[in-house]
DNA sequence: GCATAAGTTCAAAGCGCTTTGAAATATTAA
DNA sequence: TTAATATTTCAAAGCGCTTTGAACTTATGC
């Protein structure tokens, strides 16, 4: 079923079915309702390449998907995709999700820029330096990152305040006594675990602690990984009374090495994670609750992406930049009641 | 840089262009050599929308994401998809994620297979009785279902044997002397959890084992839920002294129950859980490590892709329905050391 | 009653590609 | 050399939609 075809039975053009059907104002209410009427009966749907063809627009986001990367941060990547994809159901857009070798990402990027595919490109865990930001900044590709990265052009981004979260949350533990504090977290090359680095960093120079490069250590988030580095700070001496741990599956492996290690956690050693709002793994239902920064993923997976349509929207492809900062709460729970002075 | 472009400065027409690009045989070597060399230096990509609009094919496949529904069976949706993701992308085509607010599902699935948006379908997480396999088989867009349903006619799916699998695990526990065994499932109107169920039931049938229904409790893949389902169970008298655990986040919570009844795991209670690997929360690196079924849910997402693939390449729209059925192993570790007699 | 404006409808071009069927050219056979 | 064949190229139609610019109706004002 065409539209030619239900013009045809219409007795109308297929102009007017088409202006009919996309509630253009130049068509009588009585032949929009006829129109709209036999659509429905016929089950006429439009094709939509022929449509994007026509139109230019696809009503598609992209997103890259580098399948060795373990899905962006993997467990993360879940709820992300749901603040995502409640945004578009209202936009009624699509997502083409682009699965690509990492090798061939930044060609795929720039490919993007040309060939009309998507409409705008969601870019998630931007690197210290992102070489996607880089190449996209040149084209007139929407786009909008989630997180920031170093670019001496302005780009659109929604970010939550990493630095200053986990400023907060070591500023919290060093009020609390504690003077050794392990730091968990994820591949520094990334911009987010960067920030946080940076704001555990800062604060502890702002409180003359000397920073001791032996407390932080990265790796990828898994629960194995939250152990292992959990059970190497133990081995430091002196011994951490505190750990600042960027995720929740981190914090799972953690305790696991702090238990097995026969150390009460928040009793033995405090503990504050950053919390994404992972539904299935909530910080208020450890034992003890855990202390915790936190922000939701799903929430800043919406906001980017009502960014990324507004961008989409505007056209104005020369400065309809825009910054968001998502807020980041610091939730006192059990895993901090220990106190060192 | 469109096709026609192209052509022109190559003083060749766009159909000689347009196949010497595509690989057909009807252009002389040198010709093609020419057009590639001047198609690459252009930066040329042919234009999606009108392949597609020509071709009839999108070279996408969809999934349409209820955006209520928790991310299909969350924590596992990304596994899932980085499987899918592989394989298209040795495939060269992209995904299309529709949100879609489960009020419309049904009818964005009527809509899809009339409207050419994708080349095929992935249905995952099929019900008992799922409504979207019986509006499908009807139409001719290829689908394959993640798992299985009743339906009269024929469909190609990829499962795993879930109802065998939890058999098996029911019999082990029963060989290691337990009478009383929990089950904490997922939710039962869908097939899997469904499966599993009647797996389990059937196992203590043959046992002679009097199936207590107040021994099964379904919830939503959350850790807290998980520890609500031990914590109910712990309650049943007499005591179940053993546990099987349709999935790992549900083995979080329900271990963090047992413990705070002051039951080791393992120990006072043999524990089986389902993993499907989540490879940042692996069952070999739990305390004590889990014995499970298990199945990678990846390989999974790989391999339906793979048979969704083959149905839209062979076009043989009757009949090249696939069946699949993934194997399950059952590894036996630390947690069913415990031995009742 | 007529000019003007406002409201409706339409034919046709165009979006950028593929593909059919014919034409031009090169190759081979007789 | 010429006819027959194989190879290479092309013009044009078509995919299903939107949108421009013109045309036809109906309403409005004087």
């Amino acid at each position: 079923m065409s539209l030619k075809e239900l013009s045809q039975r219409l007795g109308l053009s297929q102009t007017t079915v088409s202006r009919a059907l996309n509630g253009y104002p130049e068509v009588s209410e009585r032949t929009r309702q006829r129109v709209i009427q036999l659509a429905r009966e016929m089950n006429y749907r439009p094709n939509p390449s022929a449509k994007s063809l026509a139109t230019g627009r696809t009503e598609h986001i992209g997103i890259v998907l580098p399948i060795e990367k373990n899905l962006f941060v993997e467990p993360l990547f879940g709820e992300y995709l749901a603040g995502v994809a409640q945004f578009l159901a209202e936009a009624d857009m699509d997502i083409t999700v682009i699965p690509t070798p990492l090798s061939q990402e930044l060609e795929v990027y720039e490919q993007l820029a040309m060939s009309g595919r998507v409409d705008g490109l969601l870019i998630s865990s931007p690197a210290v330096n992102d070489a996607r930001v880089a190449s996209l900044v040149g084209s007139n590709l929407p786009f909008v990152v989630h997180g920031r990265t170093h670019c001496d052009q302005t780009y659109s981004y929604c970010d939550i305040d990493n630095q200053g979260a986990f400023a907060r949350a070591t500023r919290l533990l060093i009020e609390l006594g504690h003077q050794h504090i392990g730091l968990i977290n994820g591949d520094q090359s990334l911009n987010y675990a960067n920030d946080r680095y940076l704001g555990y960093k800062s604060t502890l120079e702002q409180y003359s602690i000397t920073y001791d490069p032996s407390l932080c250590v990265q790796g990828e988030i898994t629960e194995e990984s939250g152990f292992n580095a959990a059970a190497q700070l133990l081995m430091h001496r002196p011994r951490p009374s505190a750990l600042l741990i960027s995720n929740m599956i981190f914090a799972l492996g953690a305790m696991r090495a702090l238990r097995q290690h026969g150390l009460e956690p928040g009793y033995d050693v405090a503990i504050i994670v950053h919390d994404d709002y992972l539904p299935y793994l909530r910080a208020d239902k450890f034992d003890p609750p855990l202390t915790t920064t936190s922000s939701p993923i799903r929430k800043a997976g919406y906001e980017i992406t009502k960014m990324l349509h507004h961008e989409i929207e505007v056209d104005d492809t020369a400065h309809a930049k825009q910054q968001q900062l998502l807020e980041v709460e610091l939730i006192i729970r059990g895993s901090t009641r220990i106190r060192r002075n």
